[in-house]
DNA sequence: CATGAATGAGGGTTCATTCAT
DNA sequence: GATGAATGAACCCTCATTCAT
């Protein structure tokens, strides 16, 4: 399997991009790593660039299984929400990984597609199920789907950077967007 | 002016950091950005590290002036929000280099600290102005100051990333927390 | 042939600190002699010091031919030292490279043990004649075999640094140790 | 006193040397031990080669009360031998200057000219006192002044190296030149 | 005398990449 | 596909020295 070879590789890169960032990237160590020379490493990937989009590649490609779903708008987007804070606490370095791909976006196009072609699908889901909520009367207080969508978005990438405040950051959100209505007493007393 | 040296100094990383992050801040090309020989640099900068230090303090220092303030918590934060929302638009250079330090402190105790500190302001502020807001009864929806602050924080965090969506996510976050009772009808502030 | 060219780079640097030391000793120089670029060099030896390491491996080994044997103690300790005197005529660069090592071991511990180890085979050989020596009555003078190989390993040490004079200093100290018995009235060997 | 300056430069430098050698000198350090800005150290000498040269005669000069002696030849050589032994002794760093001064030697004509001035004086003094005793009888064996003095120079030149070995070297010296005749029986057992 | 800013040559080391085997 | 030797550009940093103040 010539194919499993490339996966190991990612996999490594992904790990190392992890703990290190990919400024720390270094294609000598993903190759010791998998125990090959690193000579042969560019048999597989090229360049270190290919390296760096198939480590983009795999990492969005595991957020393929927190699509909200089911018919109650408010039920849906809470069940993401909770599912995202879970991934974060679960996974810290997938979000790890995804905020130094974030920043390597910025002066690389090609990274920086495969994260539009990401966040494009979540972007739309998220529209889609705040625009149904607002369809339903789901919200607590006026919602735009798509400034909703963005603040989610804003704030899933902000709260990924300290994975500890995660559980305040989504419970809140839940709250101001799908609790407020039913429930304002609980507001604590500081 | 014997000090002008080192302020130009950090001001000329501070902008290859905007531009190039700090994996490609290059000694060599801050002290020719200054007119000065690279190993000049190290006469006001015995290290990189020094110099990076030196950036972290001057970004965080120009954060001082959007502390919220006034007698009512919601016009307050109202303020703050779209403060920060112009300071996005209008310097969205400050922010790159925000980013860039949020990430490098993950692996520089230096940068984390001088983040750490710039941020526990930032939060306290945050705090108190909901816990007022709490008080007064400002929100429209149940918040937790905490929370609250935290959600403010890592939306600012995610919003940054995209100064063209600042807008609407801030506008959205007014919404949610301070349009919520008076205007359930559309809560966009473009 | 793949240790060729390490065996090469360490004979070059050999030749750079018989002239020059090793503070003169330049990485980008050897190389250069060997005629390859000076990464290459570090593709061999990781660390300038391990280039250094492998120095005084090479050089204390171009000294395993000189252990003195026969069964007389006076004429094996004889041409053991004329073999040194030799030694020190005909190769210069040895002895000079010798002195480096010998000043480089004191903040170098590496290179310390290196020469601690040569030197331990050494003063045993020594000692082991002269204590023989002093079993059969070959000496004209009253010998402590310890101090004695001390003595002979200092007077070595200290002729090395001027070759020219080493004839008349091995030449006193045979005249002293074997001589003196038999022959009162000139002791010099030229 | 404007040469006080001088003579603390001096002093320091020659401390360095001690602990560094000169592959470890630094005028910066140098001139931070004394309490002044580097940059002036250079008025007070203009290249580093000044201070080299100024340690070279700093460190001859303060060998100059160990001169041999007394009406006896045997009882001044042996005076000096001990003086000697009881100097590499007290004063490590003189020798370990020393060491350092004639490796420079090698390499440094200025230096090399002080060394030499040194050592004729030295070897002067000890040609006379062994010729002295050759003409009085005072050896138990054949002895070459001029080569005596040169074994015995080698002999100090290499103890130095080794401190805790110079009592056994001086001693078996001592023996082999002085006690021989007198007492051959004290020869140890191994 | 003293300082601090500036210089420039050079130091060892890193790393992605290439090529012959 | 795999290896090891080789490359070259670039990196941060050091240090003796000079010069204006």
């Amino acid at each position: 399997m010539r194919s499993d070879r490339r996966e190991q590789l990612v996999v490594a890169a992904y790990r190392r991009v992890a703990e290190a960032g990919f400024e720390g990237l270094r294609l000598r160590q993903v190759a010791e790593d998998v125990g090959i020379d690193h000579s042969t490493l560019h048999h597989h990937f090229a360049t270190k660039q290919d390296l760096v989009d198939a480590v983009a590649e795999y990492t969005t490609r595991q957020f393929w299984t927190t699509a909200p779903q089911g018919p109650d708008p408010a039920v849906a987007l809470r069940e993401h929400l909770q599912a995202l804070c879970r991934l974060i606490e679960d996974r810290p370095d997938l979000f790890a990984v995804t905020v130094e791909l974030d920043l390597r976006a910025r002066r690389d196009p090609a990274v920086a597609a495969a994260m539009a072609r990401h966040e494009a699908g979540w972007r739309e889901v998220l529209t889609t199920v705040l625009a149904e909520g607002v369809a339903h009367g789901s919200w607590s207080v006026p919602v735009d789907a798509a400034a909703g969508a963005e603040l989610v978005i804003a704030a899933v990438k902000g709260a990924r950077l300290v994975p500890e405040v995660a559980g305040q950051v989504f419970g809140q959100l839940e709250a101001l967007l799908i609790d407020g209505a039913q429930d304002h007493a609980k507001g604590e007393r500081p």
